[in-house]
DNA sequence: CGCAATCGTTTACAAGCGTAGTCTACTGTC
DNA sequence: GACAGTAGACTACGCTTGTAAACGATTGCG
């Protein structure tokens, strides 16, 4: 299952990239993060090293190059964040973050639709 | 308004203390700590100081001692670490996540029930 | 009044992180 | 075949965090 290895901010950015385009050069990655990070190529070959080392990552020889493709599903990490952000702050369970939003007013129209329409279904099964 | 200095895992487990009991002297938190977390004295105190000079705790002399209290609001603690996450990992929104949730059967029926309740109310508004 | 206990403060130190420069080896080009 | 460019590896460095020992000031007790 792949050991869970904690993975930090300025690397779920270049795991980002890899979920997105499913595999590319360290350069691709660099491209990708000009715009919202604005790192030094050096910086991203280094969080795709420690990335490597982590094991979420996966590199493939290409030539003279490597090809990196996530090891790690982006699923797979949403769930490990969020579900240790409940167990820290909300006992595991997840109405209890929803009444926090609720109470602080802090849902907008369109999450009390959707929010609704995911009850339903649930409903259903 | 105070800095939003971040709080750090173990900080927060000593805020955790002050929330609940309103007011403690460093060695009340030692002692309520004891059970959870194996900390030493000087752990302890560490991070009461460190949570002094981030601003998210008061100390209040009393004789020889000082009386800690929290400055920062658990529910604000709360809605700052949550909308970080949201922000981080789901636009920002809360529907994703609770899709999340549902789309890999993490949601116990007591979460469905509440859930459920809640967003009835929030139909009422 | 002196001393041991007790507070809070200072210092410590390894690991992780953000950010990046430098080094080395390979390769495509003239 | 020599050389410039380039890719990945190695090194760096200051900051935060987790964890704690050491230090210095104060004080209650005998």
């Amino acid at each position: 299952m792949s050991a869970p290895e904690s993975i930090s901010e300025a690397e779920s950015a270049v795991l980002a990239v890899l979920w997105e385009k499913g595999a590319a050069t360290a350069d691709d990655v660099v491209a990708a993060l000009a715009k919202p990070r604005d790192w030094r190529e050096s910086t991203v070959k280094t969080l795709l090293g420690r990335l490597l080392k982590k094991g979420a990552v996966r590199a493939e020889k290409d030539g003279r190059r490597f090809i990196y493709s996530p090891t790690l599903a982006r699923e797979e990490w949403l769930s490990r964040e969020s579900e240790s952000l409940l167990n820290r702050l909300y006992g595991g369970r997840l109405a209890p973050l929803v009444a926090h939003f609720s109470r602080h007013r802090k849902l907008s129209k369109r999450d009390v639709r959707e929010l609704k329409r995911l009850i339903e279904e649930l409903d259903d099964e």
